[in-house]
DNA sequence: TTCATGATATATCATTATGATATATCGAAT
DNA sequence: ATTCGATATATCATAATGATATATCATGAA
């Protein structure tokens, strides 16, 4: 998906270094909604100045040897028509709610509540930095980031208390009750057995 | 990201072909937390086949020819070894979220209110097919994924409470504050003035 | 009966992205 | 002086995507 056009985004706010890109990505709320790898972000720098949708400043103070980036007006235009275009529905990548739903029922509960304590605790972390944003090093910050902020604050609080629930109900054996509308469930746990116990011969 | 693993927790449930597989990525539950594409799977059923983690079921009703793919022992171990491994951190990628938290505030908003409208109607969407659940052609559902599917509906609602307010807010010009700790809107204001200027002449 | 169409099914490949690694400098503390 | 973590750029093997090609099957319409 178009890293390029992420970068210019960045971009769009002070001139960069693919480092400075980099750590917006990290550790900040961009990392909440996107990501993006050295390996992509100075391979597709280059690619953008050769195009002249970027260029490299020269004015570095104090002479060090880093490359900042600056939109030429090719790439304010391009930014601009790329924020015009209608964003594709999220990509989302999310292995515990993998491990959670195809965890079977005759398999040991707590390694999976041991999983969800985990993403609890991060989940907090991140929504404890959401909450003191910006103080966070930020030197600006817009309303619109500021509502992005705000969404971010949601889900999280969202997820912790879902989080609770889920891991309750998993200690109290209280849960939904699973459907088994074609009498499927007994054909797992036959097929289950079956390839344990002929591992085990 | 491991879509090994990931195949070889939908084969858990029963012997699926590739296309089976991909089906369970696309407009189903699982698409809330998951994706591959074919491109990954073939290969990877290929992969998983000689590495013996997987075998070909020859039994295919009324000889059609299609792969229909099933876990071995040592599959069956993998997958449960895997299950017990701490999950990642979720990768999210989500165009509209970048958008927003890079929009200019001198750039016209209707354009990311169409966006947000967009979205809305497309988590609606989400949120209906979530809610008819189990009843879209599945056969069985654990209650772990039953645990599943109670979060996606909590996060699709709040998301679409949000957008709700996000809308409201940008029609009503009603924004959170923006914060400029160091007088830095007025530098990317001039920047992008500049910028557009030189490009007109 | 034929024909069109959409769903089922497998596979490959160019392009893109990731994650790991290499390398070097800078700033601050010990 | 030196160590150490942060800053900074770059590359590359591996992995994943998205597009495309190809063919069959099920169905309903002409």
């Amino acid at each position: 998906m178009s890293v390029e056009h992420t970068l210019l985004a960045v971009l769009s706010f002070w001139p960069s270094t693919g480092y400075d890109i980099k750590s917006e990505f990290e550790h900040k709320a961009a990392s909440l909604y996107w990501g993006m790898s050295y390996g992509s972000i100075y391979p597709k720098l280059k690619k953008l100045e050769e195009e002249g949708f970027i260029y490299t400043l020269e004015q570095d103070e104090e002479g060090r040897r880093r490359k900042l980036y600056e939109l030429t007006p090719k790439g304010w235009e391009e930014f601009e028509n790329w924020l015009r275009m209608s964003p594709a529905y999220p990509v989302v990548k999310d292995e515990l709610f993998m491990k959670l739903s195809t965890w079977h029922e005759d398999m040991d509960y707590s390694i999976l509540i041991g999983h969800l304590q985990k993403r609890r605790v991060e989940t907090k972390d991140i929504l404890s930095f959401v909450k003191e944003w910006p103080s966070n090093g930020y030197s600006f910050v817009s309303k619109f980031s500021a509502l992005a902020i705000r969404f971010a604050e949601i889900r999280l609080e969202a997820e912790i208390r879902w989080i609770d629930e889920a891991i309750h109900a998993l200690q109290m054996d209280d849960l939904p009750e699973g459907q088994d509308l074609n009498g499927n469930v007994d054909k797992i746990l036959t097929r289950r057995r079956q390839a344990i116990n002929s591992n085990k011969e």
